[in-house]
DNA sequence: TTGTAAGCGTTATCAA
DNA sequence: TTGATAACGCTTACAA
């Protein structure tokens, strides 16, 4: 029904505007507007006749115009990873998003990461105020052209890492006090030979794992040559990889530390796949708390990162910074994460462990 | 250099627009405008003036103005199904939102399955013309207060299924086909018991794979009674309770037929950490050609879908249709697959294969 | 080739 | 409470 009363014809006519509006109902394009916006300042006999047009006329209000007229456009870009593959990201997204829809912000997800081209047209949307806000989960400002986000004159929160060189509010985990945990988990079980698996080098999260993990190992007084390193971008494939190399050597390490879940099962498939048992031939300890690893098997003991929470926080002091409440430029939230256990842990072999043989190097 | 040059003050100053850099450069806004859109319509003398204003005064035009003025607003909306965390749809992703990029487009990712508040809100950036088309990857227009993108009167192309009742161009492969080589692969190794492993039913792609399974187990005369189905959402996740399910039966298929690489992936997971040796104890196709299948062990065999194509296809039609070009209302663009092979497949175990057992049913 | 000026559709200010 | 009107910043006839 109704499906022919919108008075311009059914196809391709021009969109209904607010004038066509005011016309039907017999009133101002300010009333309509105020009737939309702020009901309660319009008495009801107009407010009544206005909701009617609007809903026979089917009319929308241009986004452009009312972007352009007040200064705002309600849309928030979320600087991704490139990787968004990994489910970690994904959470932390839909958390995201359904803070900014649930406050009427519409999200941008996109990553300046993945060409120079989308990098410069991210950023211009920026300058060219089209976005309200940004969040950024990369750690790191993309610069192109000399133009960054952080200097576009918007509000910044980052989340997952303090941006580095600017004064933008952030939601972090103790990314080294957790990582610490994760070795004396293991160190607790009895394991002493251990390999860290890290992600991108230089990485504001992974720079402060690994120092976690040192200092857990110096603590415990494991010696150097029993700890051994492996590089990845926390992705699946690249734990596959250092699954590989740790396959290919003997002796080989007894606990494994990852910087990351995706990585931690990437590994474990691997090893999986070269006949090692897990926690039989050795023990994994990942990074962020997936739902993945919670389902495998074994379940991955593992360091589990709040996302839905950072998302909400990082999404509130976004909404306050809009709100133009002034944060303060070095707020800095610090959540909790906890450790979760799993089956991927335990004693390490007595039989093998302590077996004198001439170790060979990891490659 | 040039930091406090901007004579306004370098905080947060009302943002430069095209008529200061008309007086900076001693022209009208209107040289400005087509210095920057038609260089090749404005003398070099005065260009090079504009092009110096522009720089000096790090000038960004205003896109709501320009998208206000011009009808257009250069951004195209993707719907993507809520399971992005799948690397099929990542790589899909990745290749329109280049293809678009390349030529001015930006794009807007979000998915109309997430929740009604946000596919209100997505759809509404229709209605309101902030988006000038949109590419649907979900197989159905989501329907929300009697709206939907596809009578939002904006250009509409589909990619990996037609679109319900829609007679919006779209490209697809033939599913229907390639499940029948899915299943000829394990047949003509020799297996004569099968499991199919579906995807959410009822979906446009699941509902033709199915088909295709059934024809083909019809045609190489294989028992009903030796064909089992199992039913997952294409995730990872389902993958692995598919693989519970079979490690948990006996005797069982030696064939498995999956409608996507994230559950074979799972499937296989689950059923290397249960014993199960994979191709000597069961052999699995997958459908889709994600990159974690090349280098799972053993490599995954699958249907290789031509995502990249895919995605620059399905932009070339948007670009075409927002150019002006009016598209056959039935374009329907079917492109190849490819058998890719793996590890993953094998004879099956001659010993094992037809021992009569009183055969028990799966769950 | 360049400038003038009229919109694009809203919202906010100011009178009535 | 409501209406007329002036912006918001840009592009494009049309005039010069």
């Amino acid at each position: 029904m109704g499906r022919l009363s919108d008075g311009a014809g059914s196809e391709s006519s021009k969109p209904v505007n607010i004038r066509d509006v005011a016309l039907r109902a017999g009133v101002s394009t300010a009333t309509v507007s105020r009737a939309l916006a702020t009901p309660e300042r319009v008495r009801a006999a107009l407010r009544s006749r206005v909701e009617a047009a609007v809903r026979e006329l089917e009319y929308t209000p241009n986004l452009a115009a009312r972007t352009l007229r007040a200064g705002a456009s309600r849309m928030i870009l979320i600087d991704a990873p490139h990787r968004i593959g990994g489910s970690f990201f994904a959470g932390l997204l839909t958390s995201l998003d359904e803070a900014f829809t649930a406050h009427g912000y519409t999200c941008i997800v996109g990553s300046t990461e993945q060409s120079d081209e989308k990098a410069r047209r991210l950023i211009e949307l920026a300058y060219a105020r089209q976005i309200d806000g940004a969040v950024v989960l990369t750690g790191m400002a993309t610069r192109i052209d000399g133009r960054s986000l952080v200097e576009a004159n918007i509000p910044i929160v980052s989340i997952c890492a303090e941006l580095k060189g600017a004064r933008s509010p952030c939601v972090v985990v103790d990314d080294e006090f957790w990582a610490v945990r994760q070795v004396e988990l293991l160190v607790a079980l009895g394991h002493r030979r251990l390999l860290y698996v890290g992600g991108v080098e230089g990485n504001y999260n992974e720079v402060r794992r690994r120092r976690g993990f040192k200092r857990a190992a110096r603590a415990a007084r494991l010696a150097a040559r029993d700890l051994s390193f492996a590089s990845g971008d926390y992705s699946l494939d690249s734990g596959v990889e250092a699954g590989r190399a740790f396959a290919a050597v003997f002796p080989r390490p007894s606990g494994v530390v990852c910087a990351s879940d995706d990585m931690a099962l990437g590994f474990m498939g691997f090893a999986a796949a070269a006949g090692l048992k897990c926690p039989e031939d050795y023990s994994i300890v990942g990074f962020d708390g997936i739902d993945y690893g919670r389902n495998w098997t074994p379940s991955l003991a593992t360091i589990a990162q709040p996302r839905g929470e950072m998302g909400r926080v990082g999404a509130d002091l976004m909404l306050r910074a809009l709100g133009g409440a002034p944060l303060p430029p070095d707020t800095k939230i610090v959540l909790d994460c906890s450790l979760q256990l799993g089956g991927s842990t335990a004693p390490p072999r007595v039989t093998g462990a302590p077996r004198r043989r001439a170790p060979r190097r990891l490659t």
